[in-house]
DNA sequence: ATCGATGCTTACATCGATGTAATGGGATGG
DNA sequence: CCATCCCATTACATCGATGTAAGCATCGAT
């Protein structure tokens, strides 16, 4: 049977509640007491069951973090860092994923409002409108992406500026067909497609070169399964562009791998850029060019956030936007 | 405020344990009652308090899951598997990371202990003997991986016929001078690539090769950076080899990164091979032969073997060996 | 020596859900 | 029409930690 405050209170001769005392050293305990009972928890190897704890104060020191897909690289990065930046302040994290099924998200909110969790860090890919407007206390909730909303705190990379950056380095390079992929299309729309496609029309338009909608390619997930189908399917019917301007990372390297099955070497041909500077990028062949920003002080503004969030619920929803910047490598080159 | 069982009896007119009933639905409810107790859950968006359920029965209905680190592709997709099954299974999946310092994996064990989760699922590198020998009881606690023990019951791939078998693979195509990436050496030291290693040897030896020490390559960490650094200064000062078994994917792609960068094109010339499957190998370039297993049916048996062992902590360990198979891609060709 | 103040320690109630044992109402059979 | 049994429902206690308020020393000052 697990020892309680109760049986270390008996070792040590004092009373449950001055073992609170010394585990929380918030009230002063005398030195000798103190030891005691000290002694008393390492004797015992007493440690304080949680669920009560929790059920007193209300606090379970367990935050949740959903994304949509944790297998994706991109995902797993973030997750890293959330666990590390968590931990680090105490704090543990619990895993969902929302991709799977829709209304994942919704179950989430519920599970933090059993106070299983204190806090929820949500990834939406859409925005889950049943989130936002649900009846009821909406949880401590900090939002990262792009979805557009100002109900609750959001920590976020700005797309559209990242993507018009990517897409003038491309122009830069002399490059003017540039063929994009992930766009919105058939049943895939999201915020962070549409917001990144903006951008580079945006870069487009700038820069004088025509959009040409045959070179803007959708995928039907943002995998690099997808993304090679795609890219192959495009290459058979079509002269290969310029360059490619690939959403995520995982899509560029799937990109690669079309170029790669269709005899074209990215060097020397055609140009690849992705998006999320994921780790194995640096070491695909060539090295890929993408859109890069600091993911572990992402992670730490965001629960920044959420914990100033717990203790002041009713202060105004706010936005934080993480600095980007491009980083290229060999995967670009100048026409 | 949160309502509680309390609230909802009050509206639906009868008495906590009542609806408490309802919700677990053991015992038999009138259906006229069921549905005036649901109507009052609805009506007031009731979520039970976990804290408190797990405090009275005992049960939190969380997991943890400790992996080295997170932000591997490998990590990744295991951990997906993980959070999927446990989901469908009504668990919540804690994470932990235990590469970051060591002791970390202690930590976690006192926090199973500490109830706030029923169960932990570890994959340590090294086998740490305070979670084995520690004092006290363990948690319902699943070892992954190759660390051999038999304290408590694990899940684990065969490494040694795996690499055995992926050797043969090569030999079967006709190389002679294959090169290992990820020996143990320096700092680095791991059951697994002391299993994987002694598998290559075992498969050299029944096909005549010698041992060559040189072409046997330890990595500071199991990264793709770790092993393109190594390879990169291996080709500088020896002819490349007949093939590269790399013994994961990640140092598999960092070697197909060095190998690039050297000028050598791994289709024609030096063929590579990984361990692990994870789904970045498909679209390297080339496609990377690797050592696959089922990571979700992995996952499931994990699982099981977990949930039994809360049911009866005082059975045997058992050991369970998830079957493998070599996935030959394009990036091993024959000579 | 007594009063008051200071401060460590204690008894008790409480958080919310649920197992246990008792209660009450209704149906059935004689 | 009454006794009996059955079963849905209820009151109460309980899980373990901790806030609250009372209690009891000890010490200093008058």
């Amino acid at each position: 049977m697990r020892p309680t405050v109760k049986d270390v209170a008996a070792l040590a001769s004092v009373s449950p509640k001055t073992v609170s005392n010394v585990m929380n050293g918030i009230v002063y305990v005398r030195p000798e007491t103190r030891s005691r009972v000290e002694h008393a928890i390492a004797q015992l190897g007493y440690v304080p069951n949680l669920s009560a704890r929790g059920l007193r104060n209300g606090r379970s020191g367990v935050i949740a973090l959903a994304m949509p897909d944790l297998s994706t690289p991109y995902s797993a990065e973030m997750a890293h860092h959330f666990v590390e930046v968590a931990h680090e302040q105490g704090w543990g994290v619990q895993f969902e994923e929302t991709a799977v099924e829709p209304g994942r998200a919704w179950d989430l909110v519920s599970r933090a409002r059993a106070h299983l969790v204190d806090g929820v860090i949500l990834n939406p890919i859409r925005l889950e409108e049943s989130i936002v407007t649900g009846s009821g206390v909406l949880p401590p909730l900090v939002m990262i992406g792009d979805v557009q909303q100002n109900a609750v705190d959001q920590v976020w990379v700005d797309s559209f500026a990242a993507a018009r950056d990517m897409t003038r380095h491309l122009i830069g390079l002399g490059h003017r067909r540039i063929s994009v992929v992930g766009v919105i299309g058939g049943r895939f729309d999201t915020a962070t497609a549409r917001l990144r496609q903006e951008g580079y029309h945006s870069a487009l338009a700038e820069a004088g070169i025509a959009r040409d909608p045959s070179i803007e390619l959708s995928c039907e997930a943002w995998t690099p399964r997808s993304a090679a189908e795609r890219v192959s399917s495009f290459l058979t019917h079509h002269d290969p562009p310029d360059a490619f301007f690939c959403f995520t990372d995982s899509m560029a390297i799937g990109t690669l791998s079309a170029l790669w099955s269709a005899g074209l070497s990215a060097r020397r041909a055609v140009s690849v850029a992705g998006f999320d500077d994921i780790a194995d990028g640096q070491f695909a062949t060539p090295p890929l060019t993408t859109v890069t920003f600091n993911k572990r002080y992402f992670a730490e503004q965001t629960l920044e956030l959420l914990v100033k969030r717990m203790s002041t619920p009713d202060a105004p929803p706010v936005r934080v936007a993480i600095p980007h910047a491009i980083e290229a490598r060999a995967s670009t080159t100048a026409r």
